[in-house]
DNA sequence: GATGCAGGTGTACGCCGTACACCTGCATCG
DNA sequence: CGATGCAGGTGTACGGCGTACACCTGCATC
């Protein structure tokens, strides 16, 4: 192999790139595609070469969570507890919009990273900020659950209906029949005359309802003083 | 192999039977045990004979959702809608908890089965049959998300700390420095003394917090009658 | 007895993560 | 200057995965 002919050298590798290349391919591709093998072609070297600059694979996932919640911005001080929260919450909501593999991989990892107990500790802080007790904070932060980070666990991804629209829109008049309630809510104002077939919700609509829900709910408990002992 | 010594004969495979197996794999062993292999060699046969039951892996997992999603109680009839779905959802939360692979299961299906349909219908049913209108249900279904199925998002399903109770204690010194406010949680009164380490959430409380905090929100707006103009 | 077909078999392919031995080129130091 | 060490990249190989495809086998039908 004598002299390596790369024409211009590669850049030596490390963790950064790895992690940042990792990153992009997932954007571009999926994350199915993130594989060591795809990963290392990607970055023009060989598969191991990896692993002097990540542990394994999950060790990469980690890396890659890190990347992401490192964009959430930093808390906003000043307004009131509520807002601040609302507003990094949708921060963290449009970060994930900009790569959306990483909220499946966010939930796949079974332990936080450092970066991620930091984006968590802050949370519970403007909480704790705001006036919340240790004990409605804790379950506080429990009931936003997947919400911190700006998603919500949809039922389904994808629509049950098949992706071409004559079959669609075949499946959907049977779907009617059987399930009417479903059919019901899926023609429903909230959706767009000709997006039926399709997912039609108007996704950022529905998580700031519910997050809004959630924040209103959890003002009211604070403002009647919360204690264990009272349900609601 | 002349006249194959089972002894007496394997009864002949069928799609029930695959699927019954590999839920009580699942159960038994792990989710990832789960391979088309692993099963076969369950059933006593070669991993293609699963083939001629279950089209692919994919449908395998459909199916064992199935078999989860079938073991929900029926809707109660009488009680009012919160309570009746209130109790529902409970019933699901507790056939989750037999089967902790499932939700894991239930959230990667990328299309919702027939069975799966079913349930969903029979819920928003529930929302209609209580005077929700129809636009109300759909965003009410959103903002349940993965609860209808009985459980949270947890952030994490695994604490910080490392299994080691010694370890465990090091860590969790290091980790107050860091993350104060997460430490405060993680003792406050919510938690039992002895176990700091370790995630010592009574996660029924938490999950009968955030589902009671929902439905409440939800009785608020249907009886302000709520329409799509005003938001709360 | 011939035919067909449902159900089980065996082999093989291409993917995956990664253990382990190896090489290579540079910085350090006597 | 040569020797040494070591960080970083390489090559080979293993055991796992899902599954395509050709095959066999035994029973029901006519």
């Amino acid at each position: 192999m004598a002299q390596k002919v790369d024409g211009a050298r590669r850049a030596p590798l490390n963790r950064d790139r790895v992690l940042r290349a990792a990153v992009a391919l997932a954007d571009d591709a999926a994350i199915e595609s993130v594989s060591m093998r795809n990963l290392a072609q990607e970055l023009g070297v060989v598969p191991m070469a990896l692993y002097r600059h990540v542990a394994n694979k999950e060790q990469l996932l980690d890396g890659m969570v890190d990347v992401i919640v490192g964009q959430i911005d930093p808390p906003a001080g000043g307004a009131d507890w509520k807002a601040a929260i609302r507003q990094r919450i949708l921060s963290a909501r449009r970060v994930l919009l900009r790569h959306p593999w990483a909220s499946s991989v966010i939930e796949s990892r079974p332990r936080p990273t450092l970066v991620v107990l930091d984006y968590l500790n802050s949370v519970v802080g403007m909480f704790r900020a705001g006036g919340f007790s240790v004990d409605l904070t804790h379950h506080v932060m429990h009931a936003l659950g997947s919400r911190v980070w700006g998603f919500t666990q949809e039922l389904f991804p994808g629509s049950p209906l098949p992706a071409d629209p004559e079959q669609a829109a075949a499946a959907f008049r049977e779907l009617s029949g059987r399930y009417p309630h479903i059919a019901e809510i899926a023609t429903g104002p909230a959706h767009d005359e000709g997006s039926v077939v399709g997912q039609g919700c108007d996704d950022q609509f529905e998580f700031e309802f519910a997050l809004d829900l959630l924040l209103d709910g959890f003002e009211r408990l604070h403002q009647q003083g919360w204690r264990s002992a009272n349900q609601s």
